[in-house]
DNA sequence: GCCAACGTTGGC
DNA sequence: GCCAACGTTGGC
C-alpha cells in the first residue's frame, strides 16, 4: 500500500524531537480530539510523519518520524493518577486510540510556520487552515515540499 | 503571558 | 437540540 503522510504536533518543551531521537520510538498518548484520533486510526505502518514543534518561536517543522504500530487503546486513559484519565472512556469501547512512532530525521534547518504560510503551493495545508489540529494529513507534494524547504532527503 | 479560536459539556 | 459557559490549544 502507498505510504501516506501525515503531521503530528508537539509542544517543544514537552516532548521534543530532541526527546523522540533519544527514546527511538515513543506512544503517541494524550490525544483528546476525535479529530486527531480519527487520523491516528487512519495511520499503517511506514507512513510517514512531519514533526512539529508548538509553542516556541516560531513554531516549526522540524523533522520527521514514522508510525511504527498501527492504532490502539490508549492506555493513559483509564490509569485515574495519569493526566490522561478518562472516566468516561469503557474498557471495552475505549474513546481514545494512539500509535507509536519512531525517529526518522531531525532537520538541519526547520521549517517554520512563517515560511509555510508564505508558500502558494502550501496554502491548503491543514497546518495554515486549522492551526488547532494536532494530529492531521499531509498530501504527499505537501511533504516532499516541505523537504526540499529543509534541505533534507529521506532516507531509505 | 495573553487571548482568539475552537471543541466540549451540560442546563434548559 | 440549542447555545452559554467553560477549558484548551497554540500563535503571537
Amino acid at each position: 500500500m502507498a505510504t501516506r503522510y501525515w503531521l503530528m504536533k508537539s509542544e517543544a518543551d514537552v516532548y521534543s524531537i530532541d526527546d523522540l531521537r533519544k527514546d527511538g520510538r515513543t506512544m503517541w498518548d494524550g490525544i483528546r480530539n476525535y479529530q486527531a484520533r480519527n487520523n491516528m486510526q487512519e495511520m499503517a505502518e511506514g507512513d510517514l510523519v512531519l514533526y512539529y514543534h508548538s509553542r516556541q518561536t516560531p513554531s516549526a517543522v522540524v523533522g520527521v518520524a514514522r508510525v511504527v504500530r498501527e492504532a490502539y487503546p490508549d492506555p493513559t486513559q483509564f490509569d485515574p493518577k495519569n493526566r490522561y484519565f478518562d472516566e468516561k472512556s469503557d474498557e471495552d469501547d475505549p474513546r481514545w486510540w494512539l500509535v507509536d512512532v519512531e525517529f526518522v530525521q531531525k532537520f538541519d534547518r526547520q521549517v517554520g510556520l512563517p515560511e509555510v504560510k508564505e508558500m502558494k503551493t502550501l496554502s491548503d495545508m491543514v497546518l495554515v487552515n486549522n492551526s488547532r489540529l494536532s494530529v492531521q494529513p499531509v498530501q504527499k507534494k505537501e511533504f516532499e515540499r516541505i523537504l526540499s524547504m529543509a534541505g533534507a532527503e529521506l532516507e531509505a
